[in-house]
Parts: structure tokens; sequence; C-alpha cells
RNA sequence: GCAGAUGUAGUUCAGUGGUAGAACACUACCUUGCCAAGGUAGCUAUGCGGGUCCGAUUCCCGUCAUCUGCUCCA
């Protein structure tokens, strides 16, 4: 395979039919992507097979859905508010941005950062020349708050009382319903509450495609587990996270797992690692993040609510809050390393072919029917009519059939079925393999069972 | 948000202060009968908005978007 740049990858998924330009026709919205015919396909996929394997497979687990917009005392509880506001500060001089909180920290460990506002911020940074680290002068605009979180209003009237948040992360929904899950579903610990769902950043810097946007899919389980006990959890979700990546066929070399230091550790969290991707072009990137969030979440939830989050052990009638272990994954992000791992530019004697070896589970298509000629359509259409009753399939007619498999192998398309002259007589079509380009003949009557079992996961 | 670069068919690229061109892709018809065949015809572009000019895709200003770097990243 010929090393392959991020760019042409994005071109291949933009030119057919996976993603889009948000809003293109008005000039688009900075780093907004919409996800074209092919895309949500391939992305419908990608949830399903998470669910599957963190919900249906799981005995422990169980899945929901939150709303987006929550009672604005939950971000209040969490931090969000008040500590996801980051203090910016331009350098006039040589005009890049710094964060004052750690500015000051850095040329002056001794102060009190955290316990000082943006003005007395200001100020220590004027009284006590701290300077710029880019150009070693002392000229700083005014402090500005920038809130990470999307803000609107309930009701008609933009009244600030009425301020909510689009969520910033999805784990919140699942704390905020801990009670109500474990209530009705009769769950003892340790349980995994698993969500798929939007959440929304204002990113001060998105970019690279799809891998940082304001707007994104997250796929999130939390997994509530008694402290101190003999499993370490925390590992056995790590290698569980990486497996499930694995089974998509990502290369293990393409893999690896990169644990926060100390400094790099969020407030809430007592170890984070992320497992990493080798992007092309980009290098290695954050896939997944595994954090142990401690009893943090529900703890400031049972303060900020008054409501008691405690667990009761019904063996030894001891209550506590439980532990959390938070593995967190967008879904774009998983789509952009199995895309990059699946694509393929393959030298072939008289031309380049384009084939993107997605996990036929993944794949938009799980087949193309093809009439080897256009005489061909009705039976071809036929086939396609019975298989679409089971599986995704599409249908092209026009152009020579070389060229169709072409255009099936450059959308990840595992089988392509072609009806020919014998058809009508025997009975069968010839499938041929994307990867292998090996054709066999089948019976109509066996192709769904055929294809179903090789697309499965 | 700052700095730099870029912006011409779907894609990759030409080109010009005086009616925009190719290749590939796509569509139709003919032909062909299992790995991008051939023929004919066709579709499609100067990101958006101003300014200068008789005339702007070209020069100028603004804006939007993309890329790179910085700052930042639950």
């Amino acid at each position: 395979m010929s090393k392959v740049e991020f760019e042409k990858i994005v071109t291949h998924l933009q030119t057919s039919g996976f993603i889009f330009q948000d809003s293109e026709i008005y000039g688009g919205l900075s780093n907004s992507w919409d996800y074209g015919p092919l895309g949500v396909e391939l992305l419908n996929n990608i949830k399903k097979l998470w669910w599957k394997k963190f919900v249906q497979e799981s005995p422990t687990n169980v899945g929901m859905d939150a709303a987006i917009l929550m009672n604005p005392r939950v971000w209040e509880a969490t931090g969000h508010v008040s500590t996801f506001n980051d203090p910016l500060i331009d350098c006039k001089e040589c005009k890049t941005r710094h964060r004052a909180d750690q500015l000051i920290e850095a040329q002056f460990p001794e102060a009190h950062v955290t316990a000082m506002s943006n003005e007395e911020m200001t100020k220590f940074i004027k009284e006590n020349n701290v300077k710029c680290p880019n150009c070693g002068k002392s000229n700083f605009t005014d402090i500005r708050q920038f809130n990470m979180m999307f803000k609107t209003h309930v009701g008609v009237t933009e009244d600030s009382k009425a301020v909510v948040y689009m969520r910033p992360e999805t784990a919140q929904g699942i704390f905020c319903n801990f009670k109500n899950v474990t209530r009705t579903m009769r769950k003892k610990l340790p349980v995994g509450i698993c969500q798929v769902g939007k959440s929304f950043r204002n990113e001060i810097t998105p970019g690279n495609f799809l891998f940082r946007t304001r707007e994104f899919e997250q796929m999130e389980m939390e997994f509530f587990c008694k402290p101190g006990t003999d499993l370490d959890w925390f590992a056995y979700w790590k290698k569980y996270c990486i497996d499930f990546v694995k089974s998509l066929g990502v290369k293990d070399v393409n893999l690896r797992y990169r644990d926060h230091d100390k400094e790099e550790l969020a407030f809430y969290s007592k170890a984070t690692t992320d497992i990493e991707y080798l992007f092309p072009t980009i290098g290695w990137g954050e896939v997944w993040g595994i954090a142990d969030r401690t009893d943090y979440d529900l703890k400031r939830h049972q303060e900020y609510s008054g409501q008691s989050l405690e667990y009761l052990d019904p063996e030894t009638n001891e209550k506590f809050i439980p532990y959390c272990i938070e593995p967190s994954l967008g879904a774009g992000r998983l789509l952009l390393v199995v895309v990059c791992e699946a694509y393929e530019e393959e030298e072939l004697e008289k031309e380049t072919r384009i084939v993107m070896h997605l996990h036929p589970a993944l794949a938009p298509y799980k087949a193309a029917v093809l009439p080897l000629s256009k005489q061909l359509n009705e039976k071809a259409r036929e086939v396609q009519a019975l298989l679409s009753k089971y599986l995704n399939v599409t249908y092209d007619e026009t152009a020579s059939i070389g060229k169709r498999y072409r255009r099936q192998d450059a959308i990840g398309t595992p089988f392509c079925v072609t009806v020919d002259f014998e058809t009508e007589n025997d009975g069968c079509v010839t499938v041929r393999d994307r990867d292998t380009m090996e054709q066999i003949r089948l019976p109509i009557s066996e192709l769904v069972k055929y294809l179903t079992e090789k697309t499965f996961y």
C-alpha cells in the first residue's frame, strides 16, 4: 500500500457522498460537516456496533438517552459554569494568546492564582511585569472570559434567568439518572450506563476535518463500581475498548495507550488513559479517553441537588457513593479512524484502484447488485428487491462491469452480485469479493444467508 | 481570536483587464458481455459582497471558507 495523505482521504470522503461541508451553498460554517447518504450509513453502523458491544453483549450494562438541554444547576454542580471558563489574554506585541492563570503560575508559582478574579489577575500581571513567553515583553490586553458552553434561552424572551446550556458532555445525563436506572432496572453494582448523543463545545481551535468539531457525537459509558474491589475495572475497560477498535479492523501498530501526566489530568479525574491512533499526515491523535472519575460527579450532584446518590450494598448493608470509570469516544473520530485505516490506493497494471477495506459490518452497502448487461435489468432488480429486505444493498446498471466494480471498491462495498445470461437458466449469480477480487457462483436462494453471515459482526 | 497561505466545472489543474480550457468523473444513446474498453452527444466553474475601470475571474477593499502555525482542548 502506498503512503496516503490525510488530505486525499478527506477529498475522497467529500467527493463520494460520505461527508459534505455544512450549509455549503452559503459558504459553509466553520468546522461544521454533514454526513451524506454513505456517511450516515457508516456512522449508524459504527454506533450500532458500539451499542452491541457495550450494551447488548454486556451482562452488566444498560443504555439510555438523555436530553441535550438540562437544568442549568447541573453545570454548576459539575463545575462547568465556573471553572470551564478560560481567562484568555493576548500579547499586544507578538499577537499570541495565553491563559492568564497559566502565565502567572509559570512565572510566579507562589501566587494564589485560583483565588484571583480576572481583575486581580490583570492587575497582578501589570504590577509584576509578567512576560509573554513568546516575545518576552509585557504588554497584554485585558482578560477576556471564554466559556466553552453554548448558551441558549428557554422561553421566547431572552431573559437571563432562563439561560440553558447545550450539554458539553453526555455524561451528566447519566449521572443525573443513576438512581432512576438502578432502581427501575433492579441493577446491582457494578453497572454500566451507556449513551450515544450529541454534545457541544465552543472550542477555540477546532480543526482537522472531523477530528475536532464544535458539535459532535459522543459514545459514552459511565461504569459504576465499588471502590477498592479486587477487579481493576479501569484496566478492564481499557483493554475492552482497544479490543473493540481492533475488532473493526484497525491494526495493532496504529494504536497505542497514552497515560495522562498529573498536570494534564482534569480536576475530577484520578487517572486518564487515551487510546490514540496514528493518523496519516496528522500523526498520533486521541480517539478514546478512559477516565477514572472517582466519585466526583455523583458527590457533587448529591451536594447540589440535596438528593442522596448513595448506593446501598445489599450484601453488606454498607452505604457509599460509587466510583465511576468513563470510556468516552467521539463517533466522528472513530469514523475517521476506520476510514483512514481502510483507505487504500492499490496500484494495478493499468490504473490505481481506490479501495476502502471497511469491515463488512461497517460498510454502507453490504452488496451491490449489477446486471452484466442492461438486458438483464429486470432480473437484477428482482435480486435487489429480495436482498433489500434483509440488507442494505445498492444497484448500478451504467457503464462497464469493471467500472462498476471500481465504484463499489471506492465506497467500501464488500460484495458485488452480478446477474448474467446464465442466471435465468441456473438461478445463480456471481458474487465478487472486494478484498480478494475472487468470484464464486451462488444460487440466489442462498444469497441472503451468505451475505448475512459474511457481513456479521 | 492572531499571523501566514489559498479560493476557477464534481475532482485535479491551466489561463486571461476584452465572451474561461483540458483531463478525469458524471448523464444519455450506440457498442460491449466479469475488473476503470471504444464511439457520439451532453451537463457543470471564476466562494460571496463592494470598489476602480468603457469593461474585473484577473487590480484594490471587505467578508466567508479551507490549510499551516500560535493560543486552547472534560
